[in-house]
Parts: C-alpha cells; structure tokens; sequence
DNA sequence: CAAATACTTGATTATTTAAGTCGGGTTTTT
DNA sequence: AAAAACCCGACTTAAATAATCAAGTATTTG
C-alpha cells in the first residue's frame, strides 16, 4: 500500500473538512491554500469522492464542500481503497481487488501467505483509524508537534 | 509498499534457493522453469540481489546462484528495502528514504503520524520474516493448502 | 436580471515507473 | 576450443501519476 501524492491530498483535505464539519460548506480555495494543494489537482479528488459518497457539495457562489457523514464515520480505508485501491502490498490477496499472480500455484504460495499478514495488518488499522482520528491527532500535535528525526546527538 | 512483479519474482526466486541452501548452486533456468518466471528478467534481478550481498554466484558451465547467508538470516524486509525503497506507505516517515512532503508543517502531520503506525506494523512483520519462513511455510503448505477464497456457499 | 463565484466534466499533457527485451561480453568447465 | 552460464548496460513499450486546461452549469447577491 503506497500511498500516492493524490491520496495525500485527499485525506489532507478531509481532514480540513473533518475540523470544520457541520452544516456550513468549505471552499476548495480555502482549502487548497490551507494545505498548500494545486487547487485544479483538489477540484478533481474532491469531485472524485463526491462520487464515493464521502463529501457532499453545494454549488454556486456560497458554494464548497463539507463531509457527507460524520467524521467518525469515514475510515481511512474507505477512502484509500476508493482513491488508490487494494489495501494489500500484493493483488492476489486482495478480496476486492484481487488480481491472479504468476506463481505456479497460489494456493502452495508461501510469499501470498506471508503477504496477506501484512495485510491484516494495514486494514486493522486503516479500518479503525477515522477522519475524526486524523482531527484529533491534530489538535494534538498542535501543542506538542513530533520531534524531529534528527535530534541525534 | 507495494510490491511490484519485480519485487515479487525476487522473493519467489529467494525461496528456490532457500529450499535448495547448500554449497551447490542453483541455474537461472531451473529457477525460471520452476517458478514460471521470464529468464531474462530474473538473471537482472538476481544480478541486482548480489550487489546487494543477498545473493552470490558462480559463473561458467558449472555456475549459478545460492544465497549468500543461511536463509534464517535473510530477512524479507531487507530484501524488499533493496529492491523497492521504503516499506513506509509515505516517504516522509521514512528513515531510510526520507522524502519531503508538501504538507505545510510535517511536525504537526496528523496523516504522517497515522502513517508512522502503519510503518511500524508492515516493519515488525517484514524485519522478523526471513528466506527460512518461506520455505517452511511452502513446505506446509504443500500439504494443506490455503483453501480458495470462494468456497461460499 | 446580470454578473460573479464556485463546483462540474472531460480532455490533454508531461514525467516517471514498470516490466521486459536485446546484444554482446566474460568466465569456467569439459 | 567450444559450450554453458553469469555479467552488464542500453533500449523499448505501456501504463500510471500528477497535474493543467477549457468550457459548462448552478447559485447567490447587487
């Protein structure tokens, strides 16, 4: 599970949406700004999720976007599978995007095998991580940012 | 992380030699038969896994490869590193492969943080799996194969 | 009602990556 | 000396990525 520049900008931009939920509606603009996006780029991942069912817009001059459920209701893993696809570092394990492998017997796969751990483990916790998660975890590092890698004596 | 075809006959190619561990060699060929394979690839991708030690080789008509250490010591996490850079879904978690984001302030990322945990997760599985775990489980599995995911009824 | 604003939609483009392929070179064995 | 097998770089083709562009449609407000 790579994670494209498209899905960063996507789940970035829910996030400003998750931090500004209710019933108003926020501009792409402000957004774009906000998170330093290309605005043309935001415009079409956002049409994009609209037809997932995970924003809802309004159009016109007081126009914009808002989430079309609660923020706690938007696993990351709905998101991602929509924008990138299966979760799983390899098709052949995938249940909804799999894709038949080469090998000479999928079944006897040792290599499947090890690869669909890992895959459990992304989903468990993609599935349970939300958008309001990714709020959250903002306000958090608000007042106390990570630190940086290289503090290294 | 993604594993591309590349990654993937790597690994498959890994677990040949791994069953096969000894101070013979084994030939491209019988790799490349046996594991359905295209053989001009596969001698790029084992040329590639000897540069980076996990591998050595024999030339001549006696020749061919074997592993470089014993297949417990391989782990599949430096195997994967080598040949499709970071195992973090993000490169800007990435310790080895570092990559700016152009989120406005990586320190107070929330997905970078989210992405961190995922990172943690696929490393623990990949750095404490090796070349041995793969040939163990194929030979489990020969005899009780992972039965097929449409069995429903 | 008109003009401005903001989402809608499809098309286009440039860059990069992936997956192989090709051709010839070098080493070793028989 | 000839055949087998690895060595090594360059090349090709197709697909995916990351945008950008150009109109079009809906909605609000002066």
């Amino acid at each position: 599970m790579k994670l494209s520049v498209r899905g960063k900008y996507a789940l970035r931009g829910l996030t400003v949406l998750g931090e500004a939920y209710g019933p108003e509606v926020v501009r792409i603009q402000t957004i774009s700004e906000q998170q330093n996006i290309p605005k043309r780029f935001l415009e079409q991942i956002l049409f994009d999720l609209k037809s997932a069912g995970i924003v809802e817009s309004r159009r016109g001059v007081a126009g914009g976007y808002r989430l079309a459920a609660p923020p706690e209701k938007i696993p990351l893993a709905k998101v991602i599978r929509h924008l990138e696809g299966a979760l799983a570092p390899v098709g052949c394990i995938s249940e909804r995007f799999y894709e038949k492998c080469s090998c000479p017997d999928e079944l006897q796969c040792p290599l499947r095998s090890i690869m669909k751990e890992v895959r459990d483990a992304i989903a468990k916790i993609l599935e349970n991580t939300t958008v309001a998660d990714l709020v959250t975890r903002a306000a958090l590092l608000r007042q106390k940012p990570d630190r940086p890698v290289d503090f290294v004596i």
